[in-house]
RNA sequence: CGGGGUGUAGCGUAGUUUGGCUAGCGCGCGUGGUUUGGGACCACGAGGUCGCAGGUUCGAAUCCUGUCACCCCGGCCA
Protein backbone atom coordinates (compact mmCIF):
# COMPACT_ATOMS: atom_id res chain seq x y z
CA UNK A 1 0.00 0.00 0.00
CA UNK A 2 1.35 3.67 -0.75
CA UNK A 3 2.41 4.72 2.28
CA UNK A 4 2.59 8.93 1.82
CA UNK A 5 -0.22 10.37 0.54
CA UNK A 6 0.59 11.59 -3.13
CA UNK A 7 -2.17 13.25 -3.82
CA UNK A 8 -2.73 16.56 -1.93
CA UNK A 9 -6.29 17.16 -3.35
CA UNK A 10 -8.20 14.46 -1.71
CA UNK A 11 -8.20 15.27 2.34
CA UNK A 12 -7.03 12.88 4.48
CA UNK A 13 -9.15 10.28 5.35
CA UNK A 14 -8.21 9.66 9.04
CA UNK A 15 -8.26 13.42 9.23
CA UNK A 16 -12.22 13.85 7.93
CA UNK A 17 -13.90 10.87 6.72
CA UNK A 18 -17.32 11.89 4.70
CA UNK A 19 -14.87 14.79 3.35
CA UNK A 20 -12.87 12.31 1.76
CA UNK A 21 -15.70 10.15 0.24
CA UNK A 22 -16.75 12.97 -0.99
CA UNK A 23 -13.70 14.04 -2.63
CA UNK A 24 -12.92 10.57 -3.80
CA UNK A 25 -16.24 10.54 -5.45
CA UNK A 26 -15.27 14.15 -7.37
CA UNK A 27 -11.55 13.70 -8.00
CA UNK A 28 -12.47 10.13 -9.02
CA UNK A 29 -15.19 11.25 -11.66
CA UNK A 30 -17.69 9.05 -10.74
CA UNK A 31 -20.26 11.80 -9.80
CA UNK A 32 -21.16 15.03 -9.75
CA UNK A 33 -24.11 17.21 -8.03
CA UNK A 34 -26.65 18.19 -10.41
CA UNK A 35 -29.17 20.90 -10.41
CA UNK A 36 -31.95 19.01 -8.76
CA UNK A 37 -31.89 19.14 -5.83
CA UNK A 38 -30.92 15.43 -3.78
CA UNK A 39 -30.32 13.81 -7.09
CA UNK A 40 -26.53 13.30 -8.61
CA UNK A 41 -25.48 13.17 -11.78
CA UNK A 42 -23.42 9.76 -12.35
CA UNK A 43 -20.83 10.63 -14.52
CA UNK A 44 -19.39 8.02 -17.65
CA UNK A 45 -16.86 6.34 -15.16
CA UNK A 46 -19.26 6.07 -12.70
CA UNK A 47 -21.92 4.79 -14.89
CA UNK A 48 -19.31 2.38 -16.29
CA UNK A 49 -19.17 0.97 -12.82
CA UNK A 50 -22.41 0.38 -12.81
CA UNK A 51 -22.68 -1.21 -16.35
CA UNK A 52 -19.85 -3.58 -15.06
CA UNK A 53 -22.24 -4.38 -11.94
CA UNK A 54 -25.38 -4.91 -13.57
CA UNK A 55 -24.11 -7.23 -16.01
CA UNK A 56 -22.91 -9.38 -14.21
CA UNK A 57 -25.39 -9.57 -12.04
CA UNK A 58 -27.77 -9.72 -15.03
CA UNK A 59 -26.49 -12.89 -15.75
CA UNK A 60 -26.37 -14.46 -12.61
CA UNK A 61 -30.23 -13.66 -12.71
CA UNK A 62 -31.08 -14.98 -16.08
CA UNK A 63 -28.92 -18.25 -15.02
CA UNK A 64 -31.16 -18.44 -12.31
CA UNK A 65 -34.29 -18.17 -14.55
CA UNK A 66 -35.35 -14.64 -13.86
CA UNK A 67 -36.45 -12.71 -16.96
CA UNK A 68 -36.17 -8.58 -17.29
CA UNK A 69 -39.21 -6.76 -18.08
CA UNK A 70 -40.29 -3.31 -17.45
CA UNK A 71 -42.91 -1.22 -15.14
CA UNK A 72 -43.60 2.39 -15.44
CA UNK A 73 -42.49 4.88 -13.52
CA UNK A 74 -46.12 6.22 -11.98
CA UNK A 75 -47.97 4.38 -9.73
CA UNK A 76 -51.86 5.38 -9.27
CA UNK A 77 -52.68 6.69 -5.05
CA UNK A 78 -55.31 3.83 -4.70
CA UNK A 79 -52.35 0.85 -5.45
CA UNK A 80 -49.94 2.23 -2.41
CA UNK A 81 -52.56 2.32 0.04
CA UNK A 82 -53.89 -1.29 -0.10
CA UNK A 83 -50.59 -2.69 1.83
CA UNK A 84 -51.01 -0.99 5.34
CA UNK A 85 -47.18 -1.76 6.93
CA UNK A 86 -46.14 -0.46 2.89
CA UNK A 87 -47.54 2.46 3.09
CA UNK A 88 -46.65 3.47 6.34
CA UNK A 89 -43.17 2.82 5.84
CA UNK A 90 -43.08 4.54 2.14
CA UNK A 91 -45.99 7.28 1.97
CA UNK A 92 -43.83 9.67 4.18
CA UNK A 93 -40.90 10.45 0.82
CA UNK A 94 -42.99 9.65 -1.51
CA UNK A 95 -42.79 11.96 -4.15
CA UNK A 96 -46.23 13.10 -6.09
CA UNK A 97 -47.23 13.64 -9.92
CA UNK A 98 -50.64 15.96 -9.19
CA UNK A 99 -50.86 17.74 -12.50
CA UNK A 100 -50.73 17.00 -16.33
CA UNK A 101 -50.15 20.88 -17.41
CA UNK A 102 -52.36 23.06 -15.79
CA UNK A 103 -55.28 20.49 -14.79
CA UNK A 104 -55.45 18.32 -11.55
CA UNK A 105 -55.28 14.79 -12.02
CA UNK A 106 -58.27 12.98 -10.88
CA UNK A 107 -56.65 10.21 -9.48
CA UNK A 108 -52.46 10.93 -7.83
CA UNK A 109 -49.91 9.22 -8.97
CA UNK A 110 -46.52 8.89 -6.85
CA UNK A 111 -43.15 8.10 -8.47
CA UNK A 112 -41.81 4.49 -7.27
CA UNK A 113 -39.76 4.14 -4.34
CA UNK A 114 -40.19 0.18 -5.57
CA UNK A 115 -42.55 -1.12 -7.21
CA UNK A 116 -44.39 -3.31 -5.21
CA UNK A 117 -47.71 -2.80 -5.78
CA UNK A 118 -47.87 -2.45 -9.74
CA UNK A 119 -46.14 -5.88 -9.78
CA UNK A 120 -48.67 -7.27 -7.21
CA UNK A 121 -51.32 -6.02 -9.35
CA UNK A 122 -49.81 -7.41 -12.57
CA UNK A 123 -49.28 -10.58 -10.60
CA UNK A 124 -53.01 -10.80 -9.86
CA UNK A 125 -54.30 -10.18 -13.22
CA UNK A 126 -51.73 -12.52 -14.92
CA UNK A 127 -51.75 -16.00 -12.53
CA UNK A 128 -54.78 -18.58 -13.03
CA UNK A 129 -53.00 -21.80 -12.48
CA UNK A 130 -50.29 -23.38 -10.62
CA UNK A 131 -48.62 -23.87 -14.60
CA UNK A 132 -48.54 -20.21 -13.92
CA UNK A 133 -45.87 -20.42 -11.22
CA UNK A 134 -43.42 -19.44 -10.46
CA UNK A 135 -43.21 -15.99 -12.02
CA UNK A 136 -39.75 -15.07 -11.67
CA UNK A 137 -39.14 -11.35 -12.36
CA UNK A 138 -36.82 -8.68 -12.25
CA UNK A 139 -36.11 -4.73 -13.52
CA UNK A 140 -33.45 -2.63 -13.65
CA UNK A 141 -34.42 1.21 -13.51
CA UNK A 142 -34.49 4.03 -10.70
CA UNK A 143 -36.73 4.69 -8.12
CA UNK A 144 -37.63 8.10 -6.08
CA UNK A 145 -37.53 9.06 -2.54
CA UNK A 146 -37.81 12.17 -1.21
CA UNK A 147 -34.88 11.78 1.15
CA UNK A 148 -33.81 14.84 3.73
CA UNK A 149 -30.20 14.02 4.11
CA UNK A 150 -28.55 12.96 0.50
CA UNK A 151 -24.90 11.84 0.14
CA UNK A 152 -23.33 10.57 -3.17
CA UNK A 153 -24.10 7.04 -4.23
CA UNK A 154 -25.08 5.76 -0.39
CA UNK A 155 -28.70 8.30 -0.10
CA UNK A 156 -30.05 9.85 -2.98
CA UNK A 157 -33.66 10.74 -3.68
CA UNK A 158 -33.60 9.03 -7.30
CA UNK A 159 -30.80 6.25 -7.44
CA UNK A 160 -30.30 3.51 -9.60
CA UNK A 161 -30.98 -0.30 -8.76
CA UNK A 162 -32.72 -3.66 -9.99
CA UNK A 163 -35.79 -4.97 -8.30
CA UNK A 164 -36.73 -8.47 -8.52
CA UNK A 165 -40.41 -9.52 -7.80
CA UNK A 166 -41.22 -13.44 -7.93
CA UNK A 167 -44.56 -15.20 -7.23
CA UNK A 168 -44.47 -18.99 -5.99
CA UNK A 169 -46.67 -22.12 -5.20
CA UNK A 170 -46.00 -22.16 -1.89
CA UNK A 171 -44.28 -20.40 1.49
CA UNK A 172 -40.97 -22.50 1.25
CA UNK A 173 -40.59 -21.84 -2.79
CA UNK A 174 -40.53 -17.74 -1.69
CA UNK A 175 -38.27 -17.90 1.08
CA UNK A 176 -36.10 -20.40 -0.53
CA UNK A 177 -36.19 -17.89 -3.52
CA UNK A 178 -35.19 -14.94 -0.76
CA UNK A 179 -32.39 -16.73 0.28
CA UNK A 180 -31.06 -18.04 -3.21
CA UNK A 181 -30.73 -14.42 -4.47
CA UNK A 182 -29.14 -13.49 -0.93
CA UNK A 183 -26.19 -15.89 -2.02
CA UNK A 184 -26.25 -14.54 -5.33
CA UNK A 185 -25.93 -11.07 -3.82
CA UNK A 186 -23.05 -11.72 -1.27
CA UNK A 187 -21.35 -14.00 -3.61
CA UNK A 188 -21.14 -11.19 -6.00
CA UNK A 189 -20.22 -8.88 -3.27
CA UNK A 190 -17.06 -11.30 -2.18
CA UNK A 191 -15.88 -12.28 -5.32
CA UNK A 192 -15.92 -9.97 -7.76
CA UNK A 193 -16.79 -6.63 -5.53
CA UNK A 194 -14.12 -7.92 -2.91
CA UNK A 195 -16.24 -7.26 -0.04
CA UNK A 196 -17.08 -9.37 3.07
CA UNK A 197 -20.41 -9.41 3.80
CA UNK A 198 -22.12 -11.05 7.18
CA UNK A 199 -25.75 -12.58 5.69
CA UNK A 200 -28.16 -12.13 8.29
CA UNK A 201 -32.07 -11.60 8.76
CA UNK A 202 -33.25 -8.16 10.23
CA UNK A 203 -35.15 -7.74 12.86
CA UNK A 204 -38.77 -7.00 13.06
CA UNK A 205 -38.17 -3.34 13.70
CA UNK A 206 -35.39 -3.58 10.35
CA UNK A 207 -37.45 -5.18 8.27
CA UNK A 208 -38.77 -3.89 4.97
CA UNK A 209 -42.16 -2.08 5.19
CA UNK A 210 -44.51 -4.88 3.96
CA UNK A 211 -42.64 -7.66 4.49
CA UNK A 212 -42.94 -11.10 6.53
CA UNK A 213 -39.18 -11.20 6.74
CA UNK A 214 -36.05 -8.94 5.28
CA UNK A 215 -33.04 -10.54 4.86
CA UNK A 216 -29.59 -8.84 4.16
CA UNK A 217 -25.48 -8.60 3.69
CA UNK A 218 -23.90 -6.07 5.73
CA UNK A 219 -20.58 -4.83 4.81
CA UNK A 220 -18.08 -2.65 6.97
CA UNK A 221 -17.15 0.04 5.72
CA UNK A 222 -13.38 1.85 6.21
CA UNK A 223 -14.49 4.41 9.46
CA UNK A 224 -16.11 1.54 10.84
CA UNK A 225 -19.75 1.98 9.99
CA UNK A 226 -21.71 -0.56 8.69
CA UNK A 227 -23.75 -0.36 4.83
CA UNK A 228 -26.48 -2.11 4.36
CA UNK A 229 -25.78 -3.10 0.84
CA UNK A 230 -28.62 -5.13 -0.17
CA UNK A 231 -31.63 -7.17 0.29
CA UNK A 232 -34.42 -9.85 0.04
CA UNK A 233 -37.57 -10.16 0.98
CA UNK A 234 -39.74 -12.75 1.20
CA UNK A 235 -43.68 -11.44 1.73
CA UNK A 236 -45.45 -14.65 2.43
CA UNK A 237 -48.80 -14.38 1.14
CA UNK A 238 -48.93 -10.66 2.62
CA UNK A 239 -49.62 -8.99 -0.75
CA UNK A 240 -51.32 -11.86 -2.11
CA UNK A 241 -53.99 -11.63 0.08
CA UNK A 242 -54.12 -7.76 -0.17
CA UNK A 243 -54.04 -7.33 -4.15
CA UNK A 244 -55.90 -11.16 -4.56
CA UNK A 245 -53.17 -12.81 -6.03
CA UNK A 246 -54.74 -16.25 -6.11
CA UNK A 247 -53.95 -19.47 -8.46
CA UNK A 248 -56.06 -22.72 -8.34
CA UNK A 249 -53.97 -25.67 -7.66
CA UNK A 250 -53.43 -28.45 -8.55
CA UNK A 251 -55.65 -30.52 -6.80
CA UNK A 252 -58.37 -27.57 -7.80
CA UNK A 253 -57.98 -25.64 -4.97
CA UNK A 254 -57.75 -21.89 -4.75
CA UNK A 255 -54.68 -20.44 -3.33
CA UNK A 256 -53.00 -17.76 -2.51
CA UNK A 257 -49.43 -17.32 -4.28
CA UNK A 258 -46.24 -16.46 -2.01
CA UNK A 259 -44.23 -13.64 -3.40
CA UNK A 260 -40.51 -12.72 -2.86
CA UNK A 261 -38.60 -9.10 -3.46
CA UNK A 262 -35.42 -8.34 -3.87
CA UNK A 263 -32.86 -5.47 -4.46
CA UNK A 264 -29.45 -4.25 -5.16
CA UNK A 265 -28.64 -0.31 -5.94
CA UNK A 266 -26.05 2.06 -6.84
CA UNK A 267 -25.42 2.26 -3.36
CA UNK A 268 -22.90 -0.66 -4.12
CA UNK A 269 -20.45 1.79 -5.48
CA UNK A 270 -20.51 3.70 -2.33
CA UNK A 271 -19.54 0.63 -0.53
CA UNK A 272 -16.63 0.14 -3.09
CA UNK A 273 -15.59 3.56 -2.14
CA UNK A 274 -15.76 3.20 1.17
CA UNK A 275 -14.24 -0.54 1.51
CA UNK A 276 -11.70 -0.21 -0.74
CA UNK A 277 -10.54 3.47 -0.94
CA UNK A 278 -7.90 5.00 0.27
CA UNK A 279 -5.56 8.49 0.84
CA UNK A 280 -4.88 8.74 -2.88
CA UNK A 281 -8.29 7.80 -4.22
CA UNK A 282 -10.50 5.46 -5.34
CA UNK A 283 -9.56 1.94 -5.78
CA UNK A 284 -11.80 -0.27 -8.05
CA UNK A 285 -11.42 -4.16 -7.70
CA UNK A 286 -10.43 -5.38 -11.52
CA UNK A 287 -13.97 -7.43 -12.12
CA UNK A 288 -15.69 -4.33 -11.92
CA UNK A 289 -13.09 -1.66 -13.36
CA UNK A 290 -14.33 0.17 -16.88
CA UNK A 291 -10.68 0.52 -17.42
CA UNK A 292 -8.61 -2.27 -15.36
CA UNK A 293 -4.90 -1.24 -17.11
CA UNK A 294 -4.15 2.56 -18.55
CA UNK A 295 -0.71 2.57 -20.54
CA UNK A 296 1.18 5.86 -19.75
CA UNK A 297 3.88 6.82 -22.21
CA UNK A 298 6.66 8.24 -20.54
CA UNK A 299 8.47 10.96 -22.82
CA UNK A 300 6.23 10.27 -25.16
CA UNK A 301 7.52 13.01 -27.90
CA UNK A 302 10.37 11.03 -28.33
CA UNK A 303 10.79 8.40 -31.53
CA UNK A 304 9.02 5.24 -31.61
CA UNK A 305 7.71 5.50 -27.46
CA UNK A 306 3.51 6.65 -28.76
CA UNK A 307 4.15 3.56 -31.23
CA UNK A 308 5.16 1.40 -28.69
CA UNK A 309 3.01 2.46 -26.00
CA UNK A 310 -0.23 1.95 -28.24
CA UNK A 311 0.87 -1.09 -29.78
CA UNK A 312 1.02 -2.68 -25.85
CA UNK A 313 -2.17 -1.03 -25.41
CA UNK A 314 -3.94 -3.09 -28.62
CA UNK A 315 -2.17 -6.11 -27.19
CA UNK A 316 -3.98 -5.61 -23.64
CA UNK A 317 -7.43 -4.54 -24.85
CA UNK A 318 -7.53 -8.32 -26.69
CA UNK A 319 -8.54 -9.58 -23.60
CA UNK A 320 -8.64 -6.53 -21.06
CA UNK A 321 -9.77 -3.20 -20.69
CA UNK A 322 -6.86 -1.54 -21.33
CA UNK A 323 -6.52 2.12 -22.60
CA UNK A 324 -3.64 4.55 -22.84
CA UNK A 325 -3.42 8.55 -21.80
CA UNK A 326 -1.85 10.22 -24.87
CA UNK A 327 -3.00 13.86 -22.90
CA UNK A 328 -0.07 15.83 -23.03
CA UNK A 329 -0.04 16.00 -19.15
CA UNK A 330 3.42 15.47 -17.32
CA UNK A 331 3.70 11.60 -16.24
CA UNK A 332 3.21 12.76 -12.72
CA UNK A 333 -0.07 13.82 -13.35
CA UNK A 334 -1.53 11.13 -14.78
CA UNK A 335 -0.16 8.84 -12.32
CA UNK A 336 -2.11 10.93 -9.86
CA UNK A 337 -4.95 10.18 -12.06
CA UNK A 338 -4.77 6.80 -12.74
CA UNK A 339 -4.87 6.71 -8.67
CA UNK A 340 -7.83 8.51 -8.02
CA UNK A 341 -9.50 6.98 -10.53
CA UNK A 342 -8.50 3.49 -8.98
CA UNK A 343 -7.36 1.59 -12.05
CA UNK A 344 -6.21 -1.25 -10.45
CA UNK A 345 -2.74 -1.87 -13.03
CA UNK A 346 -0.54 1.31 -14.30
CA UNK A 347 1.83 0.01 -17.15
CA UNK A 348 4.98 2.90 -17.52
CA UNK A 349 6.82 2.71 -20.90
CA UNK A 350 9.71 5.18 -21.70
CA UNK A 351 12.44 5.36 -23.56
CA UNK A 352 14.45 3.69 -21.41
CA UNK A 353 12.33 0.82 -21.38
CA UNK A 354 12.26 0.48 -24.61
CA UNK A 355 16.54 -0.08 -24.71
CA UNK A 356 15.94 -3.32 -22.64
CA UNK A 357 12.24 -4.58 -24.66
CA UNK A 358 10.44 -3.70 -21.20
CA UNK A 359 8.10 -1.77 -19.41
CA UNK A 360 6.46 -1.24 -15.77
CA UNK A 361 3.46 -2.57 -14.52
CA UNK A 362 2.40 -0.76 -11.21
CA UNK A 363 0.13 -2.38 -8.94
CA UNK A 364 -2.56 0.07 -7.30
CA UNK A 365 -3.53 -1.66 -4.43
CA UNK A 366 0.09 -1.85 -2.90
CA UNK A 367 1.88 0.35 -5.15
CA UNK A 368 4.69 -2.47 -6.16
CA UNK A 369 6.60 -1.63 -9.22
CA UNK A 370 7.11 -4.93 -11.90
CA UNK A 371 9.50 -4.55 -14.66
CA UNK A 372 8.33 -7.17 -16.98
CA UNK A 373 9.24 -7.68 -20.59
CA UNK A 374 6.95 -6.09 -23.19
CA UNK A 375 6.00 -9.44 -24.88
CA UNK A 376 5.19 -10.99 -21.42
CA UNK A 377 3.13 -7.87 -20.21
CA UNK A 378 -0.60 -9.02 -21.02
CA UNK A 379 -0.15 -12.43 -19.46
CA UNK A 380 1.81 -10.41 -16.71
CA UNK A 381 -1.14 -8.04 -16.16
CA UNK A 382 -3.74 -10.83 -16.22
CA UNK A 383 -1.81 -12.65 -13.56
CA UNK A 384 -1.44 -9.45 -11.49
CA UNK A 385 -5.15 -8.42 -11.44
CA UNK A 386 -6.23 -12.05 -9.89
CA UNK A 387 -3.57 -11.14 -7.39
CA UNK A 388 -5.31 -7.42 -6.64
CA UNK A 389 -8.61 -9.16 -6.78
CA UNK A 390 -7.71 -11.47 -4.05
CA UNK A 391 -5.13 -8.78 -2.14
CA UNK A 392 -8.26 -6.50 -1.78
CA UNK A 393 -10.60 -9.40 -0.45
CA UNK A 394 -8.30 -10.40 1.69
CA UNK A 395 -7.42 -7.08 3.12
CA UNK A 396 -11.11 -5.83 3.52
CA UNK A 397 -11.15 -9.31 5.47
CA UNK A 398 -8.89 -9.14 7.78
CA UNK A 399 -10.02 -5.62 8.48
CA UNK A 400 -13.84 -6.99 9.15
CA UNK A 401 -12.10 -8.97 11.64
CA UNK A 402 -10.35 -6.42 13.30
CA UNK A 403 -13.37 -4.24 13.58
CA UNK A 404 -15.35 -6.83 15.33
CA UNK A 405 -15.98 -7.35 18.74
CA UNK A 406 -18.42 -8.42 20.91
CA UNK A 407 -20.42 -7.01 24.06
CA UNK A 408 -21.54 -8.33 27.31
CA UNK A 409 -23.52 -5.18 28.31
CA UNK A 410 -25.24 -1.87 26.61
CA UNK A 411 -22.29 0.47 28.36
CA UNK A 412 -19.70 -1.85 26.69
CA UNK A 413 -21.20 -2.08 23.62
CA UNK A 414 -21.46 1.84 23.61
CA UNK A 415 -17.75 2.45 24.67
CA UNK A 416 -16.73 0.07 22.07
CA UNK A 417 -18.73 2.18 19.23
CA UNK A 418 -17.65 5.46 20.52
CA UNK A 419 -13.58 4.47 20.52
CA UNK A 420 -13.39 1.63 17.83
CA UNK A 421 -16.29 1.63 15.36
CA UNK A 422 -16.94 -1.37 13.96
CA UNK A 423 -19.58 -4.86 14.05
CA UNK A 424 -20.27 -5.49 17.82
CA UNK A 425 -21.45 -8.93 18.57
CA UNK A 426 -24.00 -9.40 21.24
CA UNK A 427 -26.84 -11.72 22.86
CA UNK A 428 -30.54 -10.66 22.32
CA UNK A 429 -33.45 -11.50 24.43
CA UNK A 430 -35.76 -10.86 20.99
CA UNK A 431 -37.76 -8.01 22.23
CA UNK A 432 -38.46 -4.67 20.62
CA UNK A 433 -38.04 -2.26 23.57
CA UNK A 434 -34.44 -3.65 24.14
CA UNK A 435 -33.78 -2.70 20.84
CA UNK A 436 -35.15 0.35 20.94
CA UNK A 437 -33.02 1.24 23.67
CA UNK A 438 -29.52 0.54 22.47
CA UNK A 439 -30.86 2.76 19.48
CA UNK A 440 -31.79 5.67 21.52
CA UNK A 441 -28.81 5.08 24.09
CA UNK A 442 -25.55 4.01 22.18
CA UNK A 443 -27.14 5.35 18.78
CA UNK A 444 -27.00 2.05 17.02
CA UNK A 445 -29.10 -0.45 14.95
CA UNK A 446 -29.11 -3.73 15.08
CA UNK A 447 -27.39 -4.75 11.65
CA UNK A 448 -29.17 -8.06 11.67
CA UNK A 449 -29.54 -11.78 13.08
CA UNK A 450 -26.84 -13.41 10.97
CA UNK A 451 -27.52 -16.87 10.36
CA UNK A 452 -24.00 -18.07 11.49
CA UNK A 453 -24.86 -17.38 15.35
CA UNK A 454 -22.29 -18.34 18.31
CA UNK A 455 -23.23 -18.18 22.09
CA UNK A 456 -21.74 -15.43 23.49
CA UNK A 457 -23.76 -15.97 26.58
CA UNK A 458 -27.37 -17.15 28.07
CA UNK A 459 -28.44 -13.53 28.80
CA UNK A 460 -30.00 -10.32 26.93
CA UNK A 461 -27.27 -7.89 26.72
CA UNK A 462 -29.51 -5.52 27.68
CA UNK A 463 -32.27 -6.88 30.03
CA UNK A 464 -30.78 -9.59 31.09
CA UNK A 465 -33.23 -12.37 30.83
CA UNK A 466 -33.25 -14.99 28.85
CA UNK A 467 -31.08 -14.29 25.16
CA UNK A 468 -32.62 -15.83 21.91
CA UNK A 469 -30.36 -14.84 19.37
CA UNK A 470 -26.57 -13.31 18.52
CA UNK A 471 -27.18 -9.88 17.11
CA UNK A 472 -24.83 -7.52 14.80
CA UNK A 473 -25.13 -4.29 16.00
CA UNK A 474 -23.34 -0.80 14.35
CA UNK A 475 -23.95 2.36 13.76
CA UNK A 476 -24.98 2.83 9.99
CA UNK A 477 -25.22 4.89 6.81
C1' C B 1 -39.87 21.43 11.60
C1' G B 2 -36.00 23.78 15.37
C1' G B 3 -30.87 25.92 15.82
C1' G B 4 -26.45 27.73 13.23
C1' G B 5 -23.89 29.20 8.79
C1' U B 6 -22.77 30.57 3.66
C1' G B 7 -23.93 32.87 -1.21
C1' U B 8 -18.17 37.25 -5.12
C1' A B 9 -15.39 34.00 -12.69
C1' G B 10 -15.97 26.78 -14.07
C1' C B 11 -13.90 25.62 -8.82
C1' G B 12 -11.72 27.61 -4.25
C1' U B 13 -11.43 32.26 -2.09
C1' A B 14 -9.78 37.99 -0.42
C1' G B 15 -12.44 42.26 0.42
C1' U B 16 -17.97 43.27 4.27
C1' U B 17 -16.66 44.96 11.05
C1' U B 18 -14.78 51.01 9.53
C1' G B 19 -19.12 52.47 2.13
C1' G B 20 -14.41 55.17 -2.10
C1' C B 21 -13.77 48.71 -6.00
C1' U B 22 -11.98 50.49 -12.16
C1' A B 23 -13.57 43.86 -7.29
C1' G B 24 -7.70 41.13 -5.91
C1' C B 25 -5.52 36.11 -5.67
C1' G B 26 -4.86 30.59 -6.54
C1' C B 27 -6.44 26.49 -9.49
C1' G B 28 -8.61 25.54 -14.00
C1' C B 29 -9.35 27.40 -19.29
C1' G B 30 -7.16 29.50 -24.46
C1' U B 31 -2.66 30.63 -27.62
C1' G B 32 2.67 30.26 -28.38
C1' G B 33 7.24 28.30 -26.71
C1' U B 34 10.48 25.35 -23.58
C1' U B 35 9.63 20.63 -21.06
C1' U B 36 8.34 15.22 -19.90
C1' G B 37 10.48 8.36 -15.12
C1' G B 38 5.55 11.24 -9.29
C1' G B 39 0.47 16.59 -10.16
C1' A B 40 6.61 21.07 -15.11
C1' C B 41 7.83 26.27 -16.47
C1' C B 42 7.64 31.08 -19.05
C1' A B 43 4.92 34.78 -21.78
C1' C B 44 0.44 36.68 -23.40
C1' G B 45 -4.87 36.25 -23.03
C1' A B 46 -10.27 35.26 -22.11
C1' G B 47 -13.64 34.95 -18.16
C1' G B 48 -17.69 38.83 -12.91
C1' U B 49 -25.16 42.00 -13.69
C1' C B 50 -20.59 40.40 -6.12
C1' G B 51 -27.69 34.90 -5.14
C1' C B 52 -32.24 37.95 -6.28
C1' A B 53 -35.59 42.37 -5.39
C1' G B 54 -36.24 46.88 -3.13
C1' G B 55 -34.21 50.92 -0.05
C1' U B 56 -30.43 54.55 2.23
C1' U B 57 -26.31 57.46 -0.05
C1' C B 58 -22.71 61.94 -4.22
C1' G B 59 -21.11 56.77 -4.19
C1' A B 60 -23.09 49.91 -2.10
C1' A B 61 -19.80 43.44 -2.70
C1' U B 62 -19.78 46.45 1.94
C1' C B 63 -25.33 49.56 5.52
C1' C B 64 -31.05 48.48 5.94
C1' U B 65 -35.57 45.50 4.58
C1' G B 66 -37.51 41.48 2.12
C1' U B 67 -36.77 37.08 -0.57
C1' C B 68 -34.50 32.66 -2.73
C1' A B 69 -30.92 28.85 -2.70
C1' C B 70 -27.44 25.76 -0.57
C1' C B 71 -24.52 23.64 3.62
C1' C B 72 -23.87 21.91 8.83
C1' C B 73 -26.05 20.16 13.69
C1' G B 74 -30.57 18.14 15.81
C1' G B 75 -35.58 15.80 14.90
C1' C B 76 -37.75 12.32 11.25
C1' C B 77 -36.29 8.24 7.84
C1' A B 78 -34.52 3.13 3.44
Amino acid sequence: MPAEKRVEKITDMNHDFPQWYTDVVRKADLADYSETGGCIIVRPYGYGVWELIQAQLDAKFKETGHENMYMPMLIPESLLELEKDHVDGFAPEVAWVTHAGSEALTERLYVRPTSEPLFSAHFAKTIQSWRDLPRLYNQWCTVMRWEKTTRPFLRGREFLWQEGHTAHATAEESLAEALKILDIYATFSEEVLCIPVIKGQKTEREKFAGAQSTYTFEALMHDGKALQSGTTHDFGDKFARVFNIQYTSKDNKLQYAYQSSWGVSSRLIGALIMVHGDNNGLVLPPGIAPIQIMVVPIAAHKPGVTEKAEEIRANLAKTLRAKIDTTDHAPGWKFAECEMKGIPLRVEIGPKDMENGQCILVRRDTGEKITTQIENVTQKATELLEEIRQNLYARAKERLASQTFTAQSLPQLKSILDTTPGFVKAMWCGADACEVRVKEEATATSRCIPFTQENLSNTCFVCGEKAEKMVVWSRAY
